[in-house]
DNA sequence: AGCACGCCGACT
DNA sequence: GTCGGCGTGCTC
């Protein structure tokens, strides 16, 4: 017998799967979707059998060296998604394998990762009798059945003696590393109409692939209705994915949830390690939970009998993965909720167009809840800051100041947002104009105060901070622009009364501070919090009754066909925050350029009319989702060499694809991904996505024998 | 990706 | 005359 083994080698000539003999003694071992070690060229690689056959070849094979694992880790499912993503994505299927796994799951020789285990010391022979006092103790101990190692360690010596005797016996225990905290609480809150009826529209369509999109207000109990879904799904034996942004998955939301469902769950995200994601895993593949809480690639999770896939905040960007393979979680969500036969419910308090458009089109099916449960949404203000400019108020406008005053002589908090860390964003030279930038990115380096050092918000380049400059050498180097550590310093300055905390990249590196620091200003220790967007999304306080927001018209100037709609999601967010509970709450949003549609539909709580509005713009500009948006890039390391093969596919597909699909480009690509690589990317405007993925896929295959460049697709844009 | 093979410049 | 530069090609 042969098996069809894809190699982890990281080497785009190499897709097709490899042959290799299957020894005897390893017949019954060898499965499909298991991992094994076999030897390829001089050296040893692991792979995965994607399949066992009987057939000819007409060159020598080698044997199958050694299986890895005890059961497949890739099921039919999981095997045939695979092969969908990298047809998806363009990218190879070994790389869309390696994505669905854990590290330690993956293919990849010499990386392993262990499966903790304790150690219990049990009593096998009663009948003998101590010859020491501390003995006696020990067996005293150990009557009452096997303790833990750890909690013998006063008896080491003893207990090495009866060990080697065998009286005594030492036994290897698997654990998680990570457990529920939470008990389960009964008490359920009562249900509003409105969420009785989601309730009930999802239930009726439970058997049935059928995507939803939850259009439903910030504080109009979504979580509520995913938990009672869950309930539901639970009932029938099957088994629920929960997808939320990385950001959103603090420890309250899966207390949250562990308040209902206990130990049921397994916990995927990003601040978990190796090691606990690998248990996480190991929880799902033996039926020990039944749902899964996690980020994007969450929606791997290796359940057989799906009840539901529920994605809270939809329009989340994070959703997408940014390198290859490129997926997007929603695609992968609807394919296994086909697959599955369930549900899919994607939740949003402001959904991305796409999904909107989708749903208006009949293709998902639409659920509102347009009322909070505790109170109504905020008023929120639009200050002009050209005028409190004028007026001496640069930073924080009169309005914002006399509104914090009154917040803290009500004993109430408040939020501050503005989406810029650092201290101030550029560094210029008074004399001759000379910006200091980072020399990977060409980005303007931002000012740190306390770390007194300039860094790039890109790629981590950090240098201390200039006294004169580099090109004049004048000593008058100017800070410009307004951070999160300047606005904390400025608050401090106006109520130096009042502890301010401030949370942002900065701040919440280390492990569980981004928690210390919610429940710090939770415990009502701090009156102000202030950060980045990071504070915008799901918190939820009930002391706070103001949100001010620094710059809100900021994101409107980067470069992105979605920055619109990323201003009136987070401005949208953010107001959220104000007044969830009994107490009302009032926005303030700082800016310039206050007239956009996206901070006008934001201050009126109107989706509907920010998403005839952007409809406008993106039909005119023939922007998703009317078309299509497509990126096609070249890295290499000869910058010369990338503009010509660019132009060269630009010439190709002028050629091959009909007038109705727009070519822009060869452009210089803003960032270079790596250090002395250069790149240039085309952008493709279309409809019909069939002719364009055949032309790409043909143009991928043929840059896949280049050894100068690299062709990257990016068709879901 | 590795690692070998292979064909041209500066050295004991 | 060799040592070694890294361009090209192969791995069941």
């Amino acid at each position: 017998m042969l098996a069809e083994v894809l190699v982890e080698v990281k080497a785009k000539q190499i897709e097709e799967t490899f042959t290799y003999h299957i020894p005897d003694s390893l017949l019954d071992e060898v499965v499909v979707g298991k991992r094994v070690l076999v030897p390829f060229g001089p050296r040893k690689v692991e792979g995965f059998v994607l399949s066992i056959v009987q057939k000819e070849v007409d060159f020598p094979l080698k044997d199958v060296e050694e299986v890895i694992d005890e059961e497949a880790i890739l099921n039919k499912e999981l095997l045939d998604l695979g092969k969908y993503i990298s047809q998806i994505t363009f990218s190879s299927l070994i790389s869309s394998y390696q994505v669905m796994l854990p590290k330690a799951l993956k293919a990849r020789h010499g990386k392993k990762v262990a499966i903790k285990e304790v150690s219990y010391i049990s009593l096998i022979d009663a009948t003998y009798h101590p010859r020491t006092p501390k003995q006696k103790e020990l067996l005293d101990l150990l009557q009452g059945g096997p303790v833990l190692k750890k909690e013998l360690e006063n008896y080491s010596s003893s207990l090495k003696t009866l060990l080697e005797k065998g009286i005594l016996e030492e036994t290897k225990k698997e654990v998680y590393r990570r457990t529920a905290i939470c008990e389960v609480e009964k008490e359920r809150p009562t249900l509003t109409s409105e969420q009785e009826e989601v309730i009930e529209r999802v239930e009726k369509k439970k058997s049935t692939f059928s995507p939803f999109l939850l259009h439903g207000v910030t504080g109009s109990g979504k979580t509520e209705v995913y938990m009672r879904l869950i309930e539901g799904v639970l009932k029938d034996k099957k088994e629920a994915i929960v997808l939320v942004p990385e950001i959103s998955l603090t420890p309250q939301l899966v207390e949250t949830f562990e308040s209902r469902f206990g130990d049921n769950i397994a916990i995927l995200h990003s601040g978990l390690s190796e090691g606990e994601k690998y248990d996480e895993w190991r929880k799902i593949v033996r039926g020990e939970v039944s749902i899964v809480i996690g980020a994007r690639s969450a929606i791997f999770a290796p359940f057989t009998h799906l009840g539901i896939i529920i994605v809270d905040e939809e329009h989340t960007a994070t959703y997408k993965q940014e390198n290859n393979p490129k997926y997007h979680a929603i695609t992968i969500a609807l394919k296994r909720a086909k697959y599955h036969s369930c549900p899919l419910l994607l939740g949003s308090a402001s959904p991305s167009l796409e999904s909107y458009t989708r749903a208006k089109l009949g293709i998902y099916e639409l659920l509102t809840m347009k009322k909070r449960i505790y109170s109504s949404l905020p008023r929120v203000d639009l200050i002009d800051m050209k005028e409190n400019l004028k007026r001496g108020y640069p930073i924080f406008s009169k309005e914002l100041v006399d509104a914090l005053t009154t917040c803290f002589e009500n004993q109430e908090q408040a939020i501050l947002l503005l989406n810029r860390r650092g201290y101030s964003t550029v560094v210029t030279c008074h004399e001759c104009g000379y910006k200091v930038t980072c020399p990977n990115c060409e980005i303007p380096l931002t000012y740190h105060k306390r770390e007194n050092a300039m860094k790039c918000h890109y790629c981590d380049y950090t240098t201390s901070k200039p006294k004169k400059c580099p090109e004049c050498g004048s000593m008058k180097m100017d800070e410009f622009g307004l951070g999160t550590e300047k606005l904390e310093e400025e608050f401090h300055r106006l109520f130096p009364q009042q502890k301010s905390i401030r949370m942002d990249v900065d701040t919440t590196s280390r492990k569980g501070s981004h928690d210390a620091i919610i429940k710090k200003f939770r415990s009502k220790e701090y009156q102000v919090l202030i950060g980045t967007q990071m504070i915008a999304k799901g918190l939820d306080f009930e002391d706070v009754t103001l949100v001010g927001v620094i710059n809100g018209d900021a994101g409107l100037n980067i470069p992105d066909f979605r920055s619109s709609e990323r201003t009136f999601d987070l401005l949208s967010q953010v107001a959220g925050r104000a007044g969830r509970a009994k107490k009302e709450g009032r926005v303030y949003i700082q800016g310039f350029n206050l007239d956009h549609y996206s901070i006008t539909c934001a201050k009126e709580h109107n989706y509907e009319k920010f998403y005839e509005e952007e409809m406008k713009i993106r039909k005119s500009l023939r922007y998703p989702p009317y078309e299509n948006l497509g990126c096609l890039e070249i890295i290499g390391k000869k910058e010369a060499e990338c503009l010509s093969e660019c132009e060269k596919i630009a010439t190709y597909l002028k050629r091959h694809l009909p007038s109705s699909v727009t070519i822009l480009g060869p452009t210089a690509s803003f960032l270079p991904k790596v250090q002395h690589a250069h790149s240039y990317q085309l952008l493709l405007k279309y409809k019909n996505s069939k002719e364009v993925r055949k032309e790409v896929t043909f143009l991928k295959k043929q840059y896949q024998k280049n050894t100068h460049v690299t062709l990257d697709i990016d068709l879901s844009l």
